[in-house]
DNA sequence: GCCACAAAATGAATGACGTTCATTATTTGG
DNA sequence: CCAAATAATGAACGTCATTCATTTTGTGGC
């Protein structure tokens, strides 16, 4: 019968904590599955868990750490079954397919995953030892895994970053006449790749082709290896 | 004798125009390599060019415009002269280098570029025009061509944000015994990439690979082509 | 059980930064 | 020669991340 808004909360702390690391976490990924992350904002946040923005401060120390909370959950979702019961060439363009298809969705984080550190992100770490192993049942020598894994993983966020590039980002405009070559390239591309997005044919393209060239010097380092004096790289 | 400072300026248009887009894109270039992109501000760039911040907007629409034009300048520095007498393997080894070192130094731009269209980037086309024609003269069809410059461009703006990481990123920190395959993984990694840097190192596996998958996957291609019947994607 | 201190909330304030707008002066096109 | 476009200034706005003083409550040590 009182007032229909539950009655605003008054300072000071309260009974039992509102916050925590997984509600904001939660709560910022939700913010961003409903309106992407330009929505993303410590305001937004904290209107979404009914709290004043200075509050997650006492739980976050920056925004860009509550981005690294989201990004090793976004890391979850990745699929790493595929190394335990497919051949290492199939596990590999399992778990590159599923990885760039979550990061599309998720992009603003490729530049904020390149600069931060592993240390505090167990589900990251979760992957990359899933990968590893997959990687060393394969026969990989252990110094050669995380060079290949970096590498994987390079192209595959460049290559999320690709999939939000608008469909027409390679239209020369009036300057195609200057540049017929590349232009004519780009009209074939369009007109073939047809029901597969351009996004799809060219990660399709550089995925097959760096695990066959991976397999190569994979094989390649084994014969060195058998070999006296194999060579130093391997 | 009168102030040292040389009077500021009126309101109003000046007899000859202070900026331009040539003028702009200078300042900021001359600012990035001052102060990096953290001092790349529309407030700084207008400082530098004696000019009310507001005044820029005579000039460009936006600040994500500015970024664009420095984006096509920062093109130009990319060698593309390999294509012209080297093999292709080595052409596109020395641009992809090349390519790679120099956004490196401007990370900031890649996630930029992603979603740039070409149409008003002169250099940007001239750059791809150059290495299409480095294609096709190495015997690739033409439609094959966009999807492997797709596919090498992803993996080279991957590893220019990979430069950027910490050393340590990879430090599993507490959590080493959780993930012991890891683990090793990195330390065998980080004692065997010796002088060359790990971000180098990988690199050069993940490139020297792709390049070693799309030529065979070129080669596969021209197979098809010459025998009736040949696989629609070729 | 009391008390000091740590923890966790509020709300007001701050300082960048990108951008807009009214105003003013100058060039340019008809 | 005049109207309109152009290009500058300076003030203002809105958003955002972040900080700080303040208040309240839980908790560990005596």
């Amino acid at each position: 019968m009182t007032a229909a808004t539950p009655a605003p909360r008054r300072a000071g702390r309260p009974p039992r904590s509102l916050l925590s690391k997984e509600r904001i976490t939660t709560a910022a990924l939700d913010l961003i599955a409903a309106e992407g992350y330009e929505g993303l904002t410590m305001s937004a946040v904290a209107r979404r868990l009914r709290v004043a923005p200075s509050a997650l401060y006492n739980h976050a120390g920056s925004k860009r750490e509550v981005l690294g909370w989201v990004q090793d959950h976004v890391m979850t979702m990745v699929d790493v079954g595929a190394f335990a019961d497919e051949p290492w060439d199939e596990a590999v363009r399992q778990w590159a397919w599923s990885y760039r298809g979550i990061f599309a969705r998720h992009a603003p984080l490729v530049p904020v995953i390149a600069v931060l550190p592993v240390t505090d992100a167990p589900a990251t770490l979760r992957m990359y030892e899933e990968v590893a192993r997959g990687f060393l049942g394969a026969g990989w020598p252990e110094d050669r895994i995380v060079p290949a894994i970096v590498a994987l993983e390079s192209f595959i966020y460049g290559s999320a970053l690709d999939v939000t590039a608008p469909g027409d980002i390679f239209d020369s405009g009036a300057l195609a006449d200057r540049f017929p070559v590349f232009t004519a390239a780009v009209r074939r591309a369009a007109e073939t790749s047809g029901a597969e997005g351009a996004a799809d044919a060219a990660f399709r393209t550089g995925l097959d082709g760096m695990i066959a060239g991976l397999r190569q010097q994979l094989a390649a380092c084994s014969r060195a290896g058998t070999e006296p004096g194999g060579s130093p790289s391997c």
